[in-house]
DNA sequence: AATATTAATCGTAATATTGCAATGAACTAA
DNA sequence: TTAGTTCATTGCAATATTACGATTAATATT
């Protein structure tokens, strides 16, 4: 049904799939990299910068923006674009918690 | 078209991306806490521990497998699956270099 | 051998994602 | 005003994902 039934999961769950999922297009990561990279606030160089159509760029910028993990900023014609920084940290903190787990390795079968 | 141009990225970008992308469904996150928490390895009970069909959960392993994120030993009519505990550190070395980038705050418009 | 148990696979339906051409909206420059 | 720039949105086609019933394969049990 390409539906996720978020309905028997907890929150925690969820909200870490909800961060992965962001992270699992190589688009959106080249974005995010990017916008670590530069000194400044990229604008609308993304386009030049990853190789896909305006359109697709916009519709990545979008779903980041939507998780909060980007913002933009309205320059004139052009739109500035930076990573949320308070946000990331949050991001990270739920993100690393997840992947910190240690295996108790005493009966392990495998 | 629903596929992404990975030729377009580098390796590590498409790495970190094929990470997330099975982190990015909460009934795989579960599987994993699960499989982290208990102390021996699960076999079926995965099934009734996170409420989806039969087929489903075996789908899920299989991704989880094909990553090398967990393994799966055969013993009786039961398959008993544990992390492959070499292969989650790495994985956890490339996804936290990845989220552990650090923000120059110093022209940032936004 | 016959039956039961467990998990993988197949087939299929429903929905989601990705990508882009075309268009639109907002501003700038001439 | 007119034309240009930049980015968002719409609409659509192609593909991927998710979920599960039905079946199969492998082993256990009787």
């Amino acid at each position: 049904m390409g539906l996720a039934k978020t309905e028997m999961f907890t929150d925690q769950q969820n909200e870490i799939s909800l961060f992965a999922k962001v992270f699992g297009h190589p688009a959106r990561v080249a974005i995010l990299q990017h916008l670590f990279k530069i000194e400044r606030c990229v604008c609308g160089d993304l386009v030049s910068e990853i190789g896909l159509a305006q359109p697709t760029i916009s519709q990545h910028l979008k779903e980041l923006k939507y998780l909060g993990l980007i913002k933009g900023n309205v320059e004139g014609t052009s739109v500035c674009y930076c990573i949320d920084s308070e946000n990331w940290l949050k991001m990270k903190e739920v993100m690393i918690q997840f992947l910190d787990q240690d295996i108790s390795e005493k009966e392990n079968c495998c």
